[in-house]
DNA sequence: CTGCATCCTTGCGGATACTG
DNA sequence: CAGTATCCGCAAGGATGCAG
């Protein structure tokens, strides 16, 4: 598939758009941060997110893996164990998603001000 | 909105939940990139992003407004005119945004072949 | 333990029509 | 020109039950 030549990122095509998709659902940023610290198995991830939805977590997983962020190891033992690990892809996005979270941790009251603001002005 | 007070990652301690989730929605990643291109009006962001109804587009514009991203500048004219551009606050967006930018352009062929691996392989 | 299948509710987002 | 109002389809996401 052709597709990240425009650029513009108006274009649905264009990676910018994909990758803000990639990270713009509920999950997929904390889980990310969450194995950044680490191999995980499926209940430590469920047990520390903890509001995550078994269907959420596995698909949200699921969506990673596909994308190469995340890889999953399956040991075939009984009872069923799964581990959790970002992938070196999946690392290198550690980085631009701290920089967000950075401007977040400094922006966040101006943004809570502003809020409070227009909802009181009017 | 009821909140999870359990884990404090999913709640008030990580402001990055709710930067993602302001620009997690479909246009205002693109919105904030046309007017960090300078002030914009009304109908010629509708006209530049092209496939964006009018009630997303003022939809978009009013909670970028409400959260002091973009500021809105109402001429008392006749046909109306309005104007948005980016506020100070909205300014300092451009760069993390930009950082995530930057990595999806250099990522996404590597994200785009792990999708074909994935899906061919089953 | 680690999921998949299913139902169901909610809200996003598109299309259209109307107003100041 | 710059919106508001309304209807509607669709898919995200939660809850529950079942399976390997």
């Amino acid at each position: 598939m052709v597709s990240h030549q425009e650029n513009s990122v108006c274009d649905a095509n264009c990676p910018s758009r994909q990758v803000l998709d990639l990270i713009a659902n509920k999950w997929t940023a904390i889980i990310i941060y969450r194995l950044d610290k680490g191999t995980k198995r499926y209940s430590e991830l469920q047990r520390e997110i903890g509001g995550i939805s078994q269907k959420m977590l596995t698909q949200t997983l699921r969506n990673l893996e596909r994308d190469g962020i995340v890889s999953r190891k399956v040991y075939p033992v009984i009872p069923p164990m799964v581990e959790y690990s970002l992938t070196a892809l999946g690392t290198t996005l550690i980085e631009p998603l701290s920089t967000l979270c950075r401007w977040a941790e400094n922006h966040i009251p101006e943004v809570e001000a502003a809020r409070s603001r227009y909802d009181g002005d009017r």
